[in-house]
DNA sequence: GTAACATAAATTGGCGCCAATTTTGGATAC
DNA sequence: GTATCCAAAATTGGCGCCAATTTATGTTAC
């Protein structure tokens, strides 16, 4: 059992063990394949023994990394079958939605949204990977709360992290990721414009094309 | 804190202690509210500590039951909200997959379910209420994997437990019960027919149906 | 009677420890 | 060189223990 660096990062205080891992996963410090060791883990992130054993059982529970007795745990690798699935369903909810979007689409929330695609440009222009993904997160958060349906944003934040639909697989060109924040500007335009089959169609279209590029 | 009767649950080899408690919660043996001292459990369920602990923990992250620091953890209250929202959620998702399920449907499938409609009935007869509501969970399950999407059928699967669709709220009548029976043998009839729209408006009829009377 | 306080009892939270299991490295044989 | 075996090292898994915290109970004052 070999494979990961030993870097010692600062745990953040409000983020727990489980949020690390998974933000390391997500950004391809902990690629998929990688065993993690709990007494690597205690190292990297500072922290003790049960809370490495916290975290990864979570993440087992959702099913990022698998848990094999007595071996430990390893980074799941990319399921296509699995991708594609969670891309069909986020299709099925997001664009089922679309129409509420449309109606609750208020000045001042165009306004935020804007303001977050445009902080998404910036991201790929300046920021770190993570930094670009977060801000990708948030767009769409905050273009999902509009439906008003809370259960529905968590559930689609959730199934989101289940696949490699993350930084290191989810933009492989400088063209994908301009793709992308056009595209989250054209969203907006419909949005503004009340026109739920092209916001419909954008939000498909958006989904699909991450969704091609994830898989390996 | 007080509140659960002492009774010792003989495990079943298969099932660990999440399963166990969850089981127990769905059924009302663990009303909401109820306060799940981790000693308690130790004996209900006749394990050990930490696997009353991970049990706990995977049923917090499910948002089954909530953590208070230093005080334990106690079954959720229903909240209407949640279950409405959760309701709409499966309603987009079945309803999407309507036309695949039609598709989809083969003579042998149509005689699984028709098996499987059966033993609901049956069970509604002469079954416990777990059995009751077991038959209801192999006859959605059945249904839903027609549509050929796993991620989709294990997720709606895993969002049912959120809320208090569950046997001790889901049939309040003997009414109600019995036109679930009704309702599973028409969305039967619907796939056999090839009636998407109908198999549509039954499923969405009958989770709202649910959904109403999980309200408290 | 209620409210405040102190103490004992009960419970949670987390750590250390070690048995069980796996992996690694070295020695030997071919 | 490869294959096999064995012992040492490393790691996982789970238990026991106890400090920290909360709850329950009893006493005192009003």
């Amino acid at each position: 059992m070999s494979d990961i660096h030993n870097e010692t990062v600062a745990p953040a205080v409000e983020r727990d063990v489980t949020d690390l891992v998974l933000q390391d996963i997500l950004t391809g410090m902990l690629p998929a394949g990688t065993w993690l060791k709990q007494i690597d883990l205690e190292r990297r992130y500072d922290c003790t023994r049960p809370e490495v054993r916290r975290a990864l059982d979570r993440l087992s529970q959702k099913r990022l990394v698998e848990h094999v007795p007595n071996r430990g745990y390893h980074v799941y690798q990319p399921d296509g079958r699995r991708a594609q699935e969670i891309s069909d369903i986020r299709v099925i909810l997001e664009t089922a939605i679309a129409d509420q979007m449309v109606a609750n689409a208020k000045p001042d929330s165009i306004e935020t949204l804007r303001g977050l695609a445009r902080h998404f440009d910036d991201m790929t222009q300046n920021g770190t990977v993570l930094e670009h993904y977060e801000a990708n997160l948030a767009f769409h958060k905050e273009l999902l709360l509009l439906a008003g349906n809370q259960e529905l944003v968590d559930l689609i934040s959730e199934i989101r992290q289940r696949t490699s639909s993350a930084p290191v697989s989810q933009w492989r060109t400088r063209a994908r990721v301009e793709q992308s924040a056009r595209e989250h500007h054209l969203m907006i335009d419909a949005l503004e414009a009340g026109d739920t089959a092209e916001l419909r169609r954008l939000i498909e279209a958006h989904i699909r094309q991450t969704a091609r590029l994830g898989q390996r």
